[in-house]
DNA sequence: TCACGTCTCTACCATTTGGTAGAGAAATCT
DNA sequence: AGATTTCTCTACCAAATGGTAGAGACGTGA
């Protein structure tokens, strides 16, 4: 079935190219010829081009949440590893796949109707992350801070390190695997400091 | 002197525009619009969309660095007071002019020729910054890392705030001004917490 | 008054955009 | 074999884009 191959290769082109140039600058040509085919051939499987958003959209949720409901269930008891795997897992992308979190981020350029789409897909994971650090913050085994807001920090923390490449250039990060490494390590030792309990 | 009038206002809409929308989906009739002239008149100001966008930049760069400056000779010794001064600087554009950072995000979309202009105003902070943080690290009165990692990881986790707001709302955030003092105040103690020697 | 620089306008152009119409190849079903 | 469905193509369109050409309004100095 030769099925579904076609429809594929251009979410995951298109994923690419809108995560990486931004949702505004890249046309269905664009998309096109780096698939190698018509453009019209993207409007046969996707009924627009805010069609194939939303499409491109939903295929990164699911590649994000794979990773990050995979990483919450995984390790022991101690909260501080817990989110040190989360933050990892988060981070996964940034290595492999830097277009995801581009993509994500891309969103607030997008209308209402895409963002409450992307909205509903990310929402559970969400609430998952932040009432885990409730319980743990409670316990006393987090320092104790909002929970929503500690979550979203981190979250723009490592979608900052992902989606600013250049930017993070004039700090003299170097854009290359070892340096991505390096960034994680420093990362990871960043979050334990500032969730170590009082 | 009407000189200069209407270039300033052509540069602050522009700011705003891009800042918010994105590079990619604001065209030069969206800026004319919103600054009441034609297109014509900002391609009379500036020799075309390219050279308008590198002094937008410069723009930004100027009002950023103006802020870091002062936030940099700011307070007394204590290190953890003048980082914290200087988060509060790059955060209160996150408050007052959400536009800025999002920019300066942009780049990332741009191409060689914008990316070094932008990137020649911001170095001379960013040296200044990094150096100071490596000095206190090695008098032992930060936790010690790797300064350039923190630096842009302290500056990552700032522009997201601002950047991302749609994201953010999914964790709950509330994207007006109390909701906006809540986090910065979490912040604070976030990298507080993080930074605090050994 | 006249010339000149400043500032904004209307009118236009070539290119690119998202999208439509419909035909042709090829596999699949009856 | 004939009919139907799946998939990709060429050809086209109206709208929007960045940019050019050039004229008109306006004040200022000689």
């Amino acid at each position: 079935m030769v099925n579904g191959s076609t429809r594929i290769r251009i979410l995951e082109t298109a994923l690419d190219l809108l995560g990486t140039r931004g949702v505004g600058t890249v046309s269905l040509d664009d998309i096109a010829d780096a698939v190698g085919v018509r453009k019209q051939t993207i409007l046969y499987w996707f009924k627009s081009r805010s069609g194939l958003i939303d499409a491109v959209l939903d295929h990164a949720a699911d590649e994000l949440l794979v990773v990050v409901e995979a990483a919450i269930r995984s390790r022991g008891d101690e909260p501080l590893d817990r989110v040190d795997a989360v933050v990892c897992a988060v981070f996964r992308p940034v290595v492999r796949r830097p277009a995801l979190l581009g993509l994500i981020r891309e969103v607030t350029r997008l209308d209402e109707s895409h963002i409450n789409h992307l909205r509903g897909r990310l929402s559970a994971v969400v609430d998952r992350c932040v009432s885990y650090l409730t319980s743990e913050m409670e316990k006393g085994r987090l320092r104790t801070c909002d929970p929503m807001v500690l979550a979203g920090l981190l979250y723009s923390t490592v979608s900052g390190t992902g989606t600013e490449p250049i930017v993070l250039e004039t700090f003299g990060w170097e854009p290359n695997a070892a340096g991505l490494r390096q960034v994680r390590r420093e990362l990871r030792g960043f979050v334990r400091a500032a969730l170590q309990p009082n």
